[in-house]
DNA sequence: TTTTCATATCAACATATTATCATATGTTGA
DNA sequence: TCAACATATGATAATATGTTGATATGAAAA
């Protein structure tokens, strides 16, 4: 879903959703054998995306997925996520693994501690009751 | 798929399809608890149709799944068996699982023997090469 | 009422799907 | 050539999904 927007590396997707290198790749190239993407190589990088010419079948898929993905909380971050790390790529220029993954990790980080927060609000009510 | 057509009841889509009763019961329970499906009881008997007021994003993933099972053989084969089965009811009025359970078990003993049959054609065209 | 039939449900099993870890492959720059 | 990095893959563990067989429930017929 997040190739919906544009082309991505292995490891910038991997550092959006957060998932392990090698389950990020595994997933990228079933879906390339499977038809959805393609791929391009540049370096040691390799860009996937969504291929141009579909066959109706899987446009169908793609599109019910893309009505269903709306709603979707997590989908929502990653696409802010998205944005926020092309703009840091922009600026600082840097597009490596190591970088995405320790963006990635503070990311994760702020989240971890707004999340107990809102448990601890949470907590309180309860106590409260 | 089968309901698109019509209302049918559990021992008809059983029959129809070849699948065993708890597990036509518990999959047709769980579209339903789902909220694809409506359903009506008549006696003992318990039908089951397509939901008319079906949210969009159900209604969506149903146009896919029509789509999908456009080109799907035994959706093809079982969609012809709805037909005679109804045919079969209309002529004998007869409409109990065991009536429509011997009309399946002739029906798979045909194809079987026709399966077969187309077997060992492959086979002889394997022997001659 | 008892029996029969249609359907539902529970527990156990079978199968399919996803994820992880360790390691391999391939690419680039020193 | 080697070291560093990005990606891929094989083996295996974790989890989810689908199926079956036995049994329960509930309605109608005898």
């Amino acid at each position: 879903m997040l190739l919906n927007t544009m082309e991505l590396s292995v490891c910038q997707i991997m550092g959006i959703i957060g998932s392990s290198q090698s389950l990020t790749s595994r997933n990228l190239s079933l879906l390339y054998r499977g038809g959805f993407l393609d791929e391009r190589r540049d370096g040691k990088l390799r860009y996937y995306s969504i291929r141009r010419d579909l066959s109706e079948d899987k446009k169908a898929v793609l599109a019910l997925l893309r009505t269903m993905v709306k709603s979707d909380k997590k989908y929502k971050e990653d696409l802010l996520t998205l944005k926020e790390c092309t703009e840091f790529q922009k600026k600082t220029g840097k597009c490596d693994m190591k970088t995405l993954q320790e963006f990635m990790r503070i990311k994760k980080k702020d989240k971890q501690i707004r999340d107990q927060k809102n448990q601890s609000i949470i907590q309180a009510q309860y106590d409260l009751c």
